[in-house]
DNA sequence: TTGAAAGCGCTAACAA
DNA sequence: TTGTTAGCGCTTTCAA
């Protein structure tokens, strides 16, 4: 069964079958009313959405192209909640939203290509992702979320250099100076270990190169030199790959009174690491996150809130509202540092005022 | 620029330029370079996925259809695990996963219709939801996740009539017998309160009519009238809503001494709620839910825990494998009652045991 | 190895 | 109010 021969069936034009779905009022009632019975007794299930879209251009739906496992995007708060965000926008709008298949490990761009959307939303990913590359060649408007930045494509993120130096400046306030930090991935390779000045000036992700700049230079500040500061980085993101890394970077440093995670899962994991050695936080260690997930704020971890729900729907929007613009436009989205129960002045420091 | 227009600039036919991306093995590679080179020189991105989708019958996507809100499906954990489960299934044949926005308020079916899917999988719905009548007016394979159960169509679940009378012979055999339940919502409107009897049993959800039936069920074995149950109803999935629902209920019934939760999420409310009266679980109250979140494992709840992972990719498989088959196919999955630190016989049968 | 011809199923000018 | 005409951009027999 096709429109075409719906039409024929019924003995009028395909024009007219094709308004009885479309434009109600481009026909009498009681014609339209005829088409859509017959159409129902011979089981024309109405119009195909794919011929439809080939004809009006349009396909209804955005794609989501996250170059990472599916699992990561349902496991970390944060992604979770950009992803309802864009969901939200998505749903305003009446048009589906298409999660790119995309695995990190094969370079299958394939997926890319294949994909019937109007546009593309693209979360986190490296610069040099060979999938962002296919995205961007497709004649589709493009929103960036976070990373990478690429000249004249729409963005939506906050701002890291900033938000960082503020956590930076409230833990160097606090009194510390012999600090660690754990980061996330910082290229598609995987260094479950120590990165070395170099390897994060070249880090391809562009949001874990501003934070730990932002770090740099705001201890640079204090006369700290940053090459010393021990950085671990980890591939995965979990809070047992958090713990694993506070574990690699405490038993190599056990000077270090403070421990700055780019994420909050990596911190939730630090804090328990911290607890299996019998630390206590923030009296003998003190630990900040990043991102501000419901389950950090419960465990009073001093960190950096961005709201991440919104960066979705921002991005979802200013997809969705792509064509009356010229100039790329970016949203940077607004910070908040918590400082929260984890932070605390070193404990040499205490020594200080209350005498030894 | 169109894959015809690449052909003329070209010279050669629109075959070959289609070969030249479909069919490596059918033009010389020197071509296929040519072609290829000429393309990027033209800006010509490749063969149109809705023109070529239209061609092949293949939109290389499935659809999933949830008529909810959004914030739900990303706010359950369960829900969360079954996109997960699916989302990778999808990833490992290589095609998109494309959300249906499909608000539960407004009936508009159009984006069922305007999808461009291969099939559909559709997660918990209610029996009459319009959405889900569009999905199977269309002519594409369907999998029903949890419910409704339509006849003839594919489904995956747990079987909820045994994993609830395994927890409901759980909790009779520690002694309880004034019992209480908090559940999901059971129609389409909403109705946040006691739900009688013949609102019970015409529940257009049949994951919890089936689970109340089967509580209904084992209670009255040991003499219980189920009517004389208070069943708490709430349209909304939160833990806030859980306690709040846990409120009405206790208020208006104090004599209660287990609560039955037909979820983690529900019951992890009631947990708050009874922390905030002063009741102490399970001495003075016994909660269980159902679903064996990760939040519920870790509050020690005891629960009915199924593999919603797993729920997801079963249906994704099952989706992704139709054609071979004729029968509807039903998967049931494996669930487990896990006894927790929330249920404990009820207070008058530690009074009967260690005397006055 | 390459090309010609024939649609896939639909919508939107425009004309009647 | 209805029909005619002309594609949307592509793939795939089939024949050369």
């Amino acid at each position: 069964m096709t429109l075409a021969s719906l039409a024929a069936e019924l003995g009028v034009s395909r024009t007219t079958v094709s308004n009885a779905y479309n434009r109600p009022d481009q026909l009498s009632p009681e014609l339209r009313k005829r088409v859509l019975e017959t159409a129902r007794r011979l089981g024309y299930p109405g119009p195909d959405p794919v011929a439809r879209s080939l004809r009006t251009r349009k396909a209804g739906a955005v794609g989501l192209l996250l170059t990472e496992n599916l699992s990561y995007a349902f496991r970390d708060p944060a992604a979770i909640g950009v992803l309802e965000g864009l969901a939200l926008a998505c749903e305003d709008a009446g048009v589906g939203l298409h999660l790119v298949p995309a695995s990190p490990g094969r370079d299958d761009v394939a997926a890319v290509h294949r994909a019937g959307v109007d546009g593309f939303v693209v979360y986190s990913v490296p610069d040099d992702d060979p999938h962002l590359g296919a995205v961007l060649a497709r004649p589709v408007p493009t929103v960036i979320i976070d990373q990478p930045r690429i000249e004249g494509v729409d963005r939506v993120g906050p701002d890291d250099t900033t938000a960082v130096t503020a956590l930076a400046e409230h833990i160097i306030q606090l009194g510390h100076r012999q600090v660690g930090v754990l980061c996330m991935r910082l290229a598609r390779d995987r260094n479950d270990g120590f990165a070395y000045l170099d390897r994060q000036q070249s880090a391809h992700f562009h949001v874990q190169r501003a934070r730990l700049e932002a770090l740099a230079k705001a201890f640079a500040k204090v006369g700290v030199d940053w090459s010393t500061v021990p950085v671990v980085e980890r591939f995965e993101h979990t809070v047992d790959d958090g713990a694993a890394a506070a574990r690699h970077l405490l038993d190599a440093h056990p000077q270090v009174t403070a421990l700055i995670c780019t994420s909050d899962i990596l911190a939730l994991g630090a804090l328990a690491e911290a607890n299996r050695r019998g630390l206590r936080v923030p009296a003998d260690l003190t630990v900040t996150g990043f991102d501000g997930i419901a389950e950090a704020e419960r465990a009073g971890l001093t960190t950096v809130h961005q709201p991440v729900l919104e960066k979705g729907r921002a991005a979802g929007k200013l997809l969705l509202s792509s064509g009356d613009h010229v100039k790329p436009r970016i949203i940077t989205l607004n910070t908040q540092l918590r400082i929260g129960t984890t932070s605390a002045p070193p404990r040499t420091m205490e020594q200080h005022w209350f005498g030894p």
